[in-house]
RNA sequence: UGGGGGAUCGUUCAAUGGUAGGACGGUUGACUCUGGAUCAACUAAUCGGGGUUCGACUCCCUGUCCCCCAGCCA
């Protein structure tokens, strides 16, 4: 593609790249880079910033680096990089064989901090944690330069050496960068560069036990992979000075960071820390728990990386703090879903219909459409017999105002079946409507009726006899509130705002059998219900299914509304 | 009370001195063998106060509010 067929900037970051591309910064080269780390699992946030950066680069012709920031050995774990490859992956996005590491380059940064030292720009320092944060000063009063802080260049260069062989403890001694300890940013108060860590690395082992700061480590990465645009999220504004310090006292390759708004979204929260906290203390089953919003999740629970993507590319790209209305990301799952998943009729309430006057030992194939958005999908047969469930929602002894489903002397269609009036109830002896005796009329066959008489409703069923049965797993939002974050009460925390009702096991759930050989992440749409996804704990003899999302329901937002008028 | 960012329909992103527009949501209607989908219409905003200009979301001044920064986390 060459500019011209392009179509023009989105957003302010690629107003700036194509403002480079035009002037020739980087020789009009494009190469952005997604930079995790390996921590935690990737989740919806990260998928925005993924798309972003991919996007630009794909977008201007350029590449696209994958490169895990793994600075801190105390917190990453190679099932953390595993997890993060199959995600990006999943979500569609090749990044060839540009798998880098900042592990990579720890000799290369190693040598940088001997070059600094020798510059007289960095400085081991022997201060305990507390001090050098007591020494830094706070947001208005300036900080104390460390009595260390002007050791010759010898001293400096012969205790660093030390500090990577070993010779000192953990916490005993940081090399930092020799700035300006009065810096209003107080990133530039002498930040520390290298600290001791004796603790085994996933990539590197036991070879070090110094490992740089993200800091330190962060943009010299991106010069080495020649990385012409650094896209980050906003909290790195701050930092961006001591990177360009960096990347100039070095005079090496200067990439452009340029920072964008993260992505939150409500009754989420987007945070590893925190999503770890919900996996460790088991308030979900793991980060693959279809409640969270990892990608892992999110792709159990039947989430397409195409309706990802979408939503993504639909946020906006933008520098103010932003909370994007979840309403957003299901709208595109549907869209996404309502063209290709097949329909399927399933009874999660099973309620038994009886056809008095239909033959006892009869079952006919009846034709139902796969997909009425796409012919090519095909027709399939639907068993039709005397015995049928429908779903207890679409019976009413008494039905409410508006109400259009089954009740005594209505009569209703079921789906690419007969017309049906219920002409009696059997209940238990608590006044439980347990059988619903119907007549069908043979006319009706196929679902039309010859006089041309309507019906308002159309049932799904599932013919008894040959109904699959089913555990079908409903979810409903993790959080009750917008915020989790927002809490009331003095010692309080997200945690507090779980919704306990987020997961409804249904294990009395019954299929069409055409369903009987599904296989896990299989989609499809039961009918009048939602989208629903075969669970990898499913297995031929127990079917699990996960309701990806419910279809928009009109009735139901008219009943709430009848309930709000009665309360 | 230092520094760095940011304020436009309910939400989100546009409009870059010239008719404030799209998407989601919401409402109403049409259509429908899914109360689905689809289609149509409607709803609704420039943080406040000054100024420059024929004309300001945009430029200037001023005020207010929100976010980030005092990890040897990223």
């Amino acid at each position: 593609m060459t500019s011209g067929d392009r179509p023009g900037p989105r957003n302010f970051i690629e107003e700036i790249v194509e403002e480079d591309i035009r002037t020739g910064k980087y020789g009009g080269r494009v190469h952005t880079r997604f930079p995790p780390e390996p921590n935690g699992y990737l989740h919806i946030g990260h998928a925005k910033a993924i798309c972003i950066s991919y996007g630009i680069a794909d977008k201007y012709n350029g590449l696209y680096n994958l490169r895990f920031d793994d600075t801190n050995p105390t917190r990453e774990e190679q099932q953390y990089i595993d997890a993060i490859k199959e995600d990006i992956r999943w979500l569609g996005f090749d990044w060839e064989d540009r798998e880098y590491y900042a592990s990579d380059y720890y000799e290369q940064l190693y040598e940088w901090g001997l070059q600094l030292i020798r510059k007289g720009k960095a400085y081991v320092d022997d201060l305990t944690a507390e001090q050098i944060r007591e020494h830094r000063g706070t947001l208005t009063t300036p900080g104390k330069e460390s009595p260390f802080r002007n050791r010759s260049v010898e001293e400096n260069l012969g205790l660093f050496e030390r500090m990577r062989k070993g010779d000192f403890p953990d916490g005993s001694r940081v090399l930092r960068a020799k700035i300006d300890m009065a810096a209003a940013n107080m990133n530039m108060r002498d930040p520390v560069m290298y600290r001791i860590l004796h603790a085994t690395h996933p990539r590197t082992g036991d070879k070090w036990c110094i490992y740089p700061t993200y800091d330190w480590a962060h943009g010299q990465s991106d010069s080495i992979e020649g990385i012409t645009h650094s896209l980050c999220s906003l909290e790195f504004e701050n930092h961006r000075p001591l990177y360009d310090w960096f990347l100039e006292e070095l005079e090496v390759h200067h990439p452009q960071q340029i920072e964008f708004a993260r992505l939150n979204l409500n009754y989420t929260i987007t945070s590893t820390r925190k999503l770890r906290t919900l996996v460790e203390e088991e308030f979900v089953s793991g980060w693959d728990d279809p409640r969270m919003p990892t990608l892992s999740a999110m792709r159990r629970r039947g989430y397409t990386p195409e309706a990802i993507r979408r939503f993504c590319d639909n946020v906006g790209v933008a520098k103010a703090d932003n909370v994007i209305d979840i309403a957003k990301l299901e709208h595109y799952l549907r869209e996404d879903l309502n063209k290709t998943a097949p329909r399927v009729m399933a009874v999660l309430r099973p309620l038994k219909l009886v056809i008095d006057n239909y033959p006892e030992d009869k079952i006919e194939e009846l034709d139902a459409v796969n997909n009425p958005e796409d012919p090519s999908m095909g027709m399939r047969k639907v068993p039709f017999s005397r015995l049928l469930y429908i779903e207890q929602d679409d019976f009413r002894e008494e039905p409410p105002p508006k109400y259009y489903r089954l009740a005594p002397g209505r009569e209703v269609r079921l789906r690419y079946a007969y017309f049906v009036k219920c002409v009696d109830v059997v209940k238990d002896k608590d006044g439980k409507v347990i059988e619903v005796h119907c007549t069908y009329d043979p006319e009706t066959r196929g679902g039309d009726a010859p006089d041309g008489r309507k019906v308002k409703a159309t049932l799904h069923w599932v013919s008894s006899a040959q109904a699959i049965r089913a555990e079908v797993r409903l979810y409903d939002r993790l959080f009750t509130r917008s915020d989790p974050n927002e809490v009331e009460g003095e010692g309080k925390d997200f945690r507090a705002n779980l919704n306990a009702n987020s997961l409804e096991t249904l294990t009395d759930c019954r299929l069409e059998p055409s369903l009987s050989s599904v296989k896990a992440s299989d989609r499809y749409q039961f009918e009048r219900l939602g989208y629903f996804c075969v669970d990898p704990d499913s297995r031929v003899d127990k079917l699990i299914f996960n309701r990806t999302v419910s279809l928009r329901d009109t009735w139901a937002k008219i009943e709430e509304a009848q309930e709000k008028g009665k309360g």
